[in-house]
DNA sequence: AAGATTTATCGTATATTTACGATGAACGAT
DNA sequence: ATCGTTCATCGTAAATATACGATAAATCTT
């Protein structure tokens, strides 16, 4: 992102921004919609699903933390994550905000 | 993004994922709602509203362009960008799908 | 035709993202 | 105590993203 300038535009955008980029990535959408169906999972029943290496998709999942949209538990050698539905309504409210602002639908 | 395996993905993740790619900055939400507020616009007038330069202000235009949220009509020397409702409905009705399948509320 | 205006693109620098294998840390089981 | 399992992190490589100034291309104005 080099230099970003960031710091000029409002925490609004920011945020939903930032929550926008958590889902710019088919393996996250994936994993929020696994992470669904099964209520809550382990790290390996997650990579099992996806065509990705275990490593990689320990990365997506700390980038679906860092803003929040899931929760790791640790339960013994394992870790449990499961959607964080709290943050999950506030960008589902944000972004109807937002379309409901520059969406003529 | 690496050699990317996208591929593995469905294409209705992917095709949201590159909508939320193309959300994924402050700018470009701003944009949006530029375009929303002023109806259409010419790059200068958006460029005014941003603290960015010209050439970034483009670049950024040409990311919304790419996933069809935007269109720009040439008017003389002049661009006249504005939303693209159609791809735009079609982003709020696939975030909607998304929400509903993965959030409580 | 010459000059001004407008915008896209080029070139460039730096940061971030995506991916992988390898390693390390934590825990359970033997 | 040692071994296997599970997951995060490290190291690394390549691609993308972000930003800017400079330049090119197109069009208006004079």
């Amino acid at each position: 992102m080099a230099f970003s300038k960031k710091e000029e535009f409002t925490k609004e955008d920011m945020w939903l921004a930032d929550i926008a980029k958590a889902l710019a990535h088919p393996a996250r959408i994936r994993i929020l919609k696994i992470l669904t169906s099964m209520n809550a999972c382990m790290v390996g029943n997650i990579v099992e699903q996806l065509p990705l290496s275990q490593s990689t998709v320990s990365q997506h999942l700390k980038e679906l933390k860092r803003v929040g949209l899931i929760d790791g538990e640790i339960d013994g050698p394992k870790v449990c994550y499961c959607i964080n539905n709290k943050t999950l309504s506030k960008a589902k409210k944000e972004m109807d905000k937002l379309y409901s602002i520059i969406c003529n639908c």
